[in-house]
Order: structure tokens, then sequence, then C-alpha cells
DNA sequence: AAGCTCAACAACCGCCGGGTT
DNA sequence: AAACCCGGCGGTTGTTGAGCT
């Protein structure tokens, strides 16, 4: 792995960010003109974390001026939280971790922190690159396609799959809408843990994200039914889901983060146990479509996933080491 | 040795939601 | 209620080094 702090910086140019206000004006994101850019050095490294260990996280747009660095707010958080941390884990990806990577891949789609929320010691933009480096490529080879974790189409190219349009022409069809700050709100982190059907209708809506949606909704959704007591009729979704009914509205509850986090749990160790004893049985093919999708499947109607011949071979169910006992 | 290509990953960008004033 | 600030997210880009020709 390279190591930014030993790289040398013959790119490092002054420059300032911008970010926009509310109007849509672009207004200098950092007051200080002649803000550094590019790779850190060793001795910008130093200042951030004394800083930091003295005085602690927080209030990043000024503490580049208290710290005596010449950078932007954004980009010290960014280096503390994906490199300074002291809780960050460098090195390989063990495969224990890039199996649950995939599971939760599947699970959440490209939602980078709430993966990453779940592999201690690993940041999202990590997670992020391994998957767009090595995870995406791997499934391809597979003939999996990695967005939806379904057989590729035969048609498609897979150039076609590369990157999620990464143009910035495109951006703006190809994003995917955020469902009501799905990162922190929805399903995790915060304590608000609600989905709003509007926003759930326009990204079902989404062509491009659509699995991705299914999933997450889905999950929320058998979530908050789950939460409810609700009696077996948990309303399935199909592959053509057409949204959400002012009935399913009514269904909107709060969660909470331990709540969600044993339900993810107890679906990620579902598929691990259920892998465990297909690897044993020595069933075909069919066979390994693992026990989350199952479960997820029968629980909330969602389609299955087909990538478990990667996942099931890293697995070891016995390895004391082993991720899923990190995670609650 | 020089030039080229590609993989890896750190860093940047634009956007958004929540909180505060 | 509106404006603003802040922190966070996901997508994308830029830089570097390794490998190949």
């Amino acid at each position: 792995m390279r190591n930014p702090a030993t790289a040398t910086t013959p790119a490092t140019k002054l420059t300032t960010t911008t970010t926009r206000n509310n109007s849509g004006a672009k207004t200098p994101c950092c007051i200080k003109v002649g803000l550094k850019r590019g790779p850190w050095t060793p001795e910008e490294d130093e200042l951030l974390a004394s800083y930091i260990k003295r005085e602690g996280e927080g209030r990043w747009r000024t503490l580049p001026k208290r710290a005596g660095l010449l950078r932007c707010g954004k980009s010290c958080r960014l280096r503390w939280m994906n490199y300074l941390r002291p809780s960050v884990k460098r090195g390989q990806i063990a495969p224990d971790e890039e199996d649950l990577i995939l599971r939760l891949h599947r699970l959440l789609g490209n939602r980078w922190s709430l993966i990453a929320g779940r592999i201690p010691g690993r940041t999202d933009n990590e997670i992020k690159n391994y998957w767009n480096t090595h995870l995406s490529k791997k499934l391809i080879n597979q003939g999996i396609d990695p967005r939806t974790h379904k057989p590729l189409n035969p048609q498609q190219s897979p150039s076609d799959l590369k990157a999620p349009s990464s143009s910035k022409a495109n951006r703006g069809a190809a994003t995917i809408p955020k469902p009501n700050n799905p990162s922190s709100s929805s399903l995790e982190e915060t304590s608000s843990g609600q989905i709003t059907t509007h926003k759930e209708n326009e990204y079902f809506q989404s062509n491009n994200t659509l699995h991705q949606y299914q999933t997450e909704a889905a999950i929320a959704h058998g979530f908050t039914s789950l939460l409810n007591c609700e009696d077996s009729g948990i309303e399935m979704r199909s592959n053509q889901d057409q949204g959400i009914s002012n009935e399913e509205d009514e269904d909107i509850n709060y969660c909470t983060d331990d709540v969600f986090s044993s339900f993810l749990n107890s679906l990620i160790n579902e598929e691990a146990f259920a892998n465990q004893n297909q690897m044993q049985q020595q069933t075909n093919v069919t066979a390994h479509a693992d026990a989350l999708v199952s479960v997820t499947a029968t629980t909330f109607g969602l389609v299955q996933g087909w990538e478990s011949p990667i996942m099931s071979s890293n697995f070891n169910q016995n390895d004391p080491n082993r991720v899923n006992d990190h995670v609650n």
C-alpha cells in the first residue's frame, strides 16, 4: 500500500474549495484563500493529530486555523477520519472482511458508511475503494452484476457495469436519490429511523437503483413491521415494486440503533449459518444461494442474490477471529 | 532506459440533512 | 420560517508506483 505520508507532492497546489449556500450560489468553502491541496505531509499529519489529541474532534471549519494548518476543514476531517484516527485499521482486507463486505453490499447497496460501520477499523473510503478495485471486478468475472448481485445479462457488456455513472453529466440522472438521508436516518445511526413515503416513491422509480432501494426499503419496511409486531401480513415487494401505499405510510415507525443493529446481525448470521450447512452438504450451486437472501426474500419479498460461491468460500464459522463476531 | 498502461488508493467535489440562529 | 453553518455521504478524480513493452 502506498503511504501518502511519504508521497512526494509535486501536484500539491494552492487553491480554494467551494460549497453552495442554500440559494445555490457558490460561496467559498474556506474563508482563507491559498489553502493547500493534495497529499498530506508527515508534518501536517503530526500537526493535525496532536491538535485533535489535545482538543478533540469537531468544529472542522475552524480547526485548520487553530491547528496551524493551511488546509480546509473538510480536508482535515477526511484525513483524520480515513487515515489518522487511532482506530483505523491499515493493511489488507481479510477474507472474512471481504465476505462481510459482499453480504452487506447486497443488503445495503453502495452505502459505504453503513457498511464501514459494521466492519471494525475500516473506513467507508477504504471499503468503497476496495469494492471498486477488487470486488466489483471479481463479481463481474464470475458473471455477477456487482450492482444488483444478480447474474449478468449476457447481452450486457462488462464495460456497462464498470462504474456506476461516473460522468458528471450523468450525475443527476444516475446518482442515487437519497431516501430521506438514508445513511443516517432511515436505517441507522440516528434515532429518528424514519422512512418518508414520498421519498421512497421517488427512489423506487429510479431505474438504475431499483434493486438497491428495494432492498433497503424492504429491509426497512420489514424491520419497522417487525418492530410493530405486525402480523404475518407483511406486504411482499415484487421485483417491479410499485412504491408504497398510503396504508404503508402508516407503518412508518421509529427504530433504535440497537434494534436495527441486531436485525442486521441476524440477517448476516442467518446467511453465514446457512452457508456453512450448504458447504457441509456439498449441495449444488443453486443451494448456494445464501440464506440471507432467502430469509430476506421470504420475509420481505426480495429477489435472490448469486455470489455465494465467493462468499461462502471465504467463510469459516469456527474461526474465532471472524468479523461477524465483532459485529455488534 | 524510456515510455506506456493500469491498479491502487488518497483526496477532492458536490450535495444533502440536521441543527442552530 | 428562513438563512446559515456544520458534518457527513457517495461519486469521482488525481497521483503514484509497478509491470510491461
